[in-house]
DNA sequence: AAAGATGCCTGTAAGC
DNA sequence: TGCTTACAGGCATCTT
């Protein structure tokens, strides 16, 4: 699943490939990912150099001469540069065929990503009203506080709102809230101002050391699969129920938030 | 307006 | 062994 650090790996991955080349064509073999991809697609990217790759919480930004892509990896997706005319597998949905032989090709088993050209993407209902990025300066030690005061939603709930701040997914909300020691149950307008200064650290914390992570072990993205760059045996409490508690050695619960699996430890977490 | 529920997908793991 | 079922989850969108 791609959390914002590996999105953020595959930007810097993708652009010194990319960066000032053009566009020669795009073929499209599934159409069908979140949001279709139009008949002219194709069309609106076709001889457009790329100018620059950038990102904006977990969507990748392609800056063209008229226009930008939008593309999201979803929850399976990912986006290499493939070299030598290597035959596309199944959930190879689209390639751009680029003027240096090289092909962007992006890999979707469960479709959930999207791509698409927009003309202006702060204009962009996908984009337009999303929070901080976790790393900026305006995610700063008091922003979570003063958003959350009139908030019941539970504190995880809060801080996975794109709307709220950016690159939070399930994985470093656990594991964010873990380190802060903040309940993932409690109400997110009840949370103290010196405990959210600590959990804004957490998440700048965590997603820093995940794409410092993620960058040495990606490399590059030429003939090499994009693995996910969060570390299994890192992780204190995500995909742990059950287990005991690193911290304090008592069982770590899990339960379920928005459908997703939640897990913590009632001792350390209040 | 806010918060909870739903649906999109398929690979993997667990259960019978 | 082979089939069926549950689960994983980002996030837009629908419902309450």
């Amino acid at each position: 699943m791609p959390e914002l650090p590996e999105v953020e790996t595959t930007c810097r991955g993708l652009l010194p490939h990319l960066k000032g080349k053009t566009i020669n064509d795009v073929i499209v073999r599934h159409h069908g990912l979140r949001f279709a991809i139009p008949d002219d697609f194709a069309a609106q990217l076709i001889q457009q150099k790329i100018r620059d790759i950038t990102r904006r919480g977990k969507y990748l930004l392609f800056r063209l001469e008229h226009g930008y892509v939008i593309a999201h990896l979803g929850m399976s997706g990912s986006l290499r540069i493939v070299t030598n005319n290597e035959a596309p597998r199944k959930h190879d949905h689209v390639d751009w065929i680029m003027s240096n032989n090289k092909i962007l090709r992006y890999h979707d088993p469960r479709r959930f990503g999207c791509m698409l050209w927009t003309p202006d993407p702060q204009q962009h209902d996908l984009i337009k009203d999303l929070g901080p990025e976790p790393l900026s300066t305006a995610f700063s030690d008091d922003y979570l506080f003063e958003r959350s005061r009139d908030k019941s939603t539970p504190v995880k709930n809060f801080i996975m709102d794109s709307h709220v701040v950016v690159g939070v997914g399930n994985i470093y909300a656990a594991e964010s809230l873990f380190r802060a020691q903040i309940h993932p149950l409690r109400e997110a307008g009840r949370v103290s101002r010196a405990r959210y200064v600590a959990l804004t650290q957490a998440i700048r914390e965590i997603l820093s050391y995940a794409i410092e992570r993620g960058g040495t072990t990606l490399r590059d993205f030429v003939n090499s699969d994009g693995e996910p760059g969060y570390f299994a045996q890192e992780l204190f409490v995500y995909g742990r129920g059950g287990e005991r508690c690193l911290r304090c050695h008592h069982v770590l619960k899990e339960t379920r938030l928005q459908q997703r699996s939640t897990v913590y430890c009632p001792t350390c977490q209040k």
